[in-house]
RNA sequence: CGGGGUGUAGCGCAGUCCGGUUAGCGCACUCGCUUUGGGAGCGAGGGGUCGUAGGUUCGAAUCCUACCACCCCGACCA
């Protein structure tokens, strides 16, 4: 990763944003916090979108829409969600503009205020357990999984390029049960299918946990995250799983009859992932060339890069370079053959690099004679001549193994950068100077928590699921403990 | 909302302290020739209300006043 990085925590952040930028994966939109998403990162993000939408009908989902608007009566029903929003709500108050009297330009018509104002969705379980209401009457109506793509807006105070934007795309998935077991369970569930999404697709190694109630979603019993560690040690959040208990229920009232005839609350999940993924994955895998992306999500898997002197090589080489591609797209391989004779060579190596292509060939008028091509993987940087006989199998083996190579190499990284601590002293120490995950034991109190976090700004990312029972004492408090719970630095 | 900083060509910057030729540099852009196996070289060219509004002065990017915008650090957060 860039040397700003690794000497210089305070360098990270711009060194990101250059990334994203050049690239060509976003930039920042002339509203302040909101980004552009280019076409490159687009399409990155609608194979994101397309893959896990397949996990989300394969466990019985389906996909409705909700509106962008949310009454700011609604926000309020639930005490802890209000509570947890209110402070970053975009707010609607007017519906109209009118020419202003100096003739410049328009006002705000001071006569079209809104009767009651309109709230642009944070998330969107009030107008969704709205809608729930009517729609729940009997134990028949259940269980109802719906999953929503869509943009949110959360006024936030700072932000950055995909990780933290003011607006932001996402899923949502509301699901309504009629009991709190398979509640509990959908939430797990789902849990799953986003760690399975982030190992397999993304190539990113995360751990699936429980969260403190401090970082517990407004509105929620309990939240449940896939935490992942970043190149410069620091750790991101990405995804969440909620179950809800019966909080919005209650709120909304939403309440169905029972095969025994009797009226109950329903219980209740959401869960979401959003385009911070594509900051995971920029962070997770990239280095000091650009972007590393996976197989899986590159729009371009392979590029196929002309060498030439003359127009007569041009030419001959081009078409070689045709035949290629189409044999590749035969097999469902993203290719692009870059034939633009406006660029030069070396610049086309560094602009593919840039932008994480997984594989590259190149072929000049040496590997014509020779019926050999260059092939060079992005994720190590290997370089080899192989002959064009056989190159598509070999390429389609080579996709698979650098899929997994990415992960490996970022679980290798992640197991380095782990460590069990239980000295407070040590851990004091360490999270300044090394980042990374730490293992520790944690008295279970809030306070505890708070406190850690002032003195060292790590905190409980999460109470590890899988993590191993042991017993063991607190290291700040010294008060008994039944397991590990994992300390970072967060983004 | 607190602390710091910056506004000069599409992007990145120098010039401002100490006012004085036609406001300059790198990248990008246009044209020409040579190049093309790791971000090409040479030559020519185009592009500026110096954030905005006042003021001082023979003369303001530069000094004074007010305003505006953006960025960074913190609090907040997927």
């Amino acid at each position: 990763m860039g040397k700003g990085i690794t000497s210089r925590e305070s360098d990270y952040p711009q060194w990101y944003n250059d990334l994203v930028i050049k690239a060509d994966l976003a930039e920042n939109s002339p509203v302040r916090g909101c980004m552009i998403i280019k076409p490159y990162g687009f399409t990155i993000w609608e194979k994101m979108q397309r893959e896990l939408d397949d996990m989300f009908k394969a466990t019985g989902h389906v996909n409705a829409y909700f509106p962008l608007f949310i009454p700011k009566s609604y926000l309020s029903k639930e005490a802890d969600h209000v509570e947890g929003f209110a402070k970053e709500c975009a707010v609607v108050t007017h519906y109209r503009l009118k020419n202003s009297e100096d003739g410049k330009g328009v006002v705000v018509d001071p006569e079209a205020a809104l009767e009651e104002e309109l709230i642009i969705r944070p998330t969107s379980e009030t107008v969704i357990w709205n809608a729930y209401k009517n729609w729940i009457q009997s134990y028949r109506d259940l269980p109802l999984l719906i999953n929503q793509w869509a943009n949110v807006v959360r006024w936030e105070m700072r932000t950055r390029l995909f990780l933290r934007t003011a607006e932001f795309l996402w899923q949502e998935g509301h699901t309504a049960h009629s009991t709190e077991k398979e509640a509990v369970e959908e939430t797990l569930r789902i849990l799953d299918v986003y760690a399975d999404f982030a190992e397999n697709v993304l190539a990113i190694p995360v751990i699936k946990g429980l969260k403190t109630e401090s970082e517990r979603f407004a509105g929620a019993v309990d939240t449940y995250c896939i935490e992942a560690l970043m190149q410069d040690g620091k750790a991101l959040q990405a995804g969440t799983s909620h179950f809800l208990g019966q909080n919005f229920a209650k709120a909304f009232d939403v309440t169905f009859a029972t095969k025994e005839g009797n009226q109950e609350l329903v219980w209740g999940t959401s869960w979401g992932v959003s385009t911070r993924l594509m900051g995971a994955l920029i962070m997770a895998h990239g280095d000091d060339q650009g972007l590393i992306i996976p197989p899986k999500l590159a729009p371009v898997q392979v590029v196929i890069v002309p060498i030439y002197k003359n127009e007569e090589q041009y030419g001959e080489i081009c078409e070689v370079g045709k035949r290629i591609q189409d044999g590749l797209r035969k097999r469902g391989i993203l290719v692009k053959l870059d034939d633009r004779d406006t660029e030069r060579p070396g610049w086309k190596f560094s602009e593919y690099e840039l932008k994480g292509v997984p594989v590259r060939l190149a072929i000049g008028p040496r590997d014509l004679e020779n019926e050999n091509v260059e092939l060079a993987r992005r994720d190590t940087g290997q370089k080899e001549i192989v002959p064009m006989e056989g190159l598509e199998g070999r390429i389609e083996s080579l996709l698979e193994e650098t899929q997994k190579n990415i992960f490996n190499k970022a679980l290798k990284f992640r197991e380095e950068n782990t460590q069990k601590i239980d000295s407070y002293d040590d851990f004091k120490k360490k999270v300044k100077n090394e980042g990374g995950f730490f293992l520790a034991h944690w008295d279970g109190t809030a306070e505890t928590e708070e406190k850690v976090k002032n003195e060292t700004k790590a905190t409980i990312r999460c109470i590890p699921i899988e993590g191993e029972k042991e017993e063991g004492k607190c290291m700040v408090t010294g008060k008994p403990s039944s397991q590990r719970v994992i300390f970072a630095k967060a983004y």
